[in-house]
DNA sequence: CGTCCACTTGATGGGCATCAACCGAAGTGG
DNA sequence: CCACTTCGGTTGATGCCCATCAAGTGGACG
C-alpha cells in the first residue's frame, strides 16, 4: 500500500517536510513511502538498536527519552503531525523513541531515503531547517528546565500542548480562545518531560484548577478558557 | 586581510566546517572569509538585533543564552573553536551571544555565505550535520539539568570542558589522564549554565576539592588527576 | 595601601522529592 | 453480578537539597 496515491488527501501535506520539496523530490519521496500504524507504547528505536527506516509523523505523539542506569529519565524531545522521527548520518543514537499515543507514519527506508538526499539537496535543505527549528525548541525547553518553577513547568507544558493540538471548545460558543483537547502523555510521561514527579505534576494541576486557569473532564482532556492567562502563568506572572 | 592566505595554518583547518566541503567550496568559502577579533564581555548578537555574518570559532568560547523579563537567565549553549556561530533561515533570534574569552573569528557576510550554500549543496549538508550533533548535545544538556543533582551538574560541566580543553598535566609527569586548563566561564556562568546559583556552584567545587577528584590553582585554573572518577562522580556513582 | 569585585562561607527557609496511604475506574474471574 | 485485583492518579506528612539572605575573604589593580 503505497503513500503516493494517498499523498493527494494527506492531513499533514501542507505541514510535513515534502511541501517543502520541489516536485520531482516530492515524487521521488512519495514512491519510497508506505504507511504503518504503531500502537500507543510501542517502543520505536531502543537505546542500541537505531532505526531501519525514518518517518514523518501522520498522526500521534512520539517521546525522545534519554535514561541513565540508575533509573532516571528526562523526556527530551516530543514530536507531532507533520514531524520527522530518525537521525541520518548516524548508527548510534543514545535516544530512546516511544509511542505515546497510537500512530500513523508515512514511512521511508533509511537506505533508500539516503539515496534520495544524495540526489536531491532540497531534501537535505528541508531538513536542515527542520534540525535547526528543533534546536531552538530545544533551547527553549533548556530555560524550562534549567529555570522555571514547577508551576510555571506545567503551565508550560499545558500550553504548548494547546497551541498544537487545540480546537475551539465549540463552534457555538466563540469565546476568545477557549480551547479543548486531550493530553497525549500520562501523569509520568509529563513529570518526565519536565523534569518533576508526578506527585508535584499532580498538586500544580489541582493549584492551575482552583485557580481556574484550567478544567479537567477525566484523567485527559484538559479545557484551558484563556490561553493567554495560562501563558502568562508559564511566564510565572502572579504566583 | 583575507582568510585564504591564512587557512593553510589555520589551527582548527581539520576540525572546522570547512573541512567537510570538497575543495571547490572551500576556496569559494575562504574567498568570502576575513578575520576578527572581539574581547570578552563583548555581545555578539542580542535579542531583537541578529547577526548580519555567520563565523566559525578559531580560538575562544562563545555562550548562548536565554533571558526573560525577570532576570532569570540559562545559558542553552557553548560554542567551542571549530564551531560554526549563527542561524541560516531565520532573521528573528530570541537568543543572546556573547563572548565568555576573547575571540578569534573566521567571519562570513551573511548575504554572501547564504548565496553560497545555494551554489554548494555541500554546505548545507555540512551544516545540517553539525545542526544535529548540536542537538544531540543539548538533549544531553537537557538531561543534565532536568534530572541531575547539583554535584553531578558541576562535574559533567569540568569534565565535558576538560574534554574539550585539556592539555596533559605536564609530559614528565606521564599519569594515566592527568590534566589541565582554564575554566572559560565565571562562576556566575556556571550556575547559568547548570540551573544553579553562585553559592551553590562554589560549594559543590569544593566538595570535589575536598574529596580530591579536583585541585584548583588559582579562580579558573583546575587540574584534573583522573577524568575516569570525575566523569562517575558525573554520573551520580557514590555520594 | 585602599578599593573593588569575584568568589567563598555560613545561617536559614522554602520548594519539591520522598514515603506512604488512599481513591476510583477498568478489568478479571468465580 | 459482584468480590478482587490492578493500575494510574490523588492527597497528605515529612525531610532534604538547594535557593536565599547576609557577611566575610582574597586577589587585582590603581
Amino acid at each position: 500500500m503505497r503513500a503516493r496515491h494517498y499523498c493527494d488527501k494527506c492531513a499533514i501535506r501542507d505541514r510535513a517536510l515534502c511541501s517543502a520539496l520541489p516536485p520531482s523530490a516530492a515524487v521521488d519521496l512519495s514512491r519510497i513511502a508506505h504507511y504503518r500504524r504503531i500502537p500507543a507504547g510501542q517502543i520505536i528505536q531502543s537505546e542500541h538498536q537505531g532505526l531501519s527506516w525514518f518517518a514523518i509523523i501522520v498522526s500521534g505523539v512520539v517521546k525522545l527519552v534519554k535514561a541513565q542506569q540508575d533509573g532516571r529519565q528526562q523526556i527530551v524531545g516530543l514530536q507531532f503531525p507533520s514531524d520527522f522521527v530518525g537521525r541520518p548520518y548516524t548508527s548510534q543514537l543514545s535516544l530512546i523513541a516511544e509511542a505515546t499515543t497510537n500512530l500513523e507514519l508515512c514511512c521511508f527506508a533509511k537506505g533508500a531515503f539516503e539515496a534520495l538526499m544524495q540526489e536531491h539537496p532540497a531534501l537535505e535543505k528541508a531538513l536542515l531547517r527542520r534540525a535547526l527549528d528543533e534546536l531552538d525548541a530545544s533551547r527553549e525547553w533548556m530555560f524550562l528546565l534549567g529555570r522555571k518553577t514547577a508551576r510555571e513547568k506545567v503551565a508550560s507544558l499545558l500550553s504548548s500542548i494547546a497551541a498544537r493540538f487545540a480546537q475551539p471548545k465549540n463552534e457555538a460558543d466563540c469565546q476568545p480562545a477557549a480551547l479543548r483537547f486531550d493530553l497525549p502523555l500520562s501523569r509520568n510521561e509529563i513529570a518526565d518531560a519536565l523534569g518533576l514527579t508526578i506527585e508535584t505534576v499532580s498538586r500544580e494541576i489541582r493549584h492551575l484548577k482552583s485557580m481556574d486557569v484550567i478544567f479537567t473532564a477525566g484523567r485527559r482532556n484538559v479545557i484551558v478558557p484563556d490561553l493567554c492567562v495560562l501563558r502568562a502563568m508559564a511566564e510565572g506572572e502572579q504566583a
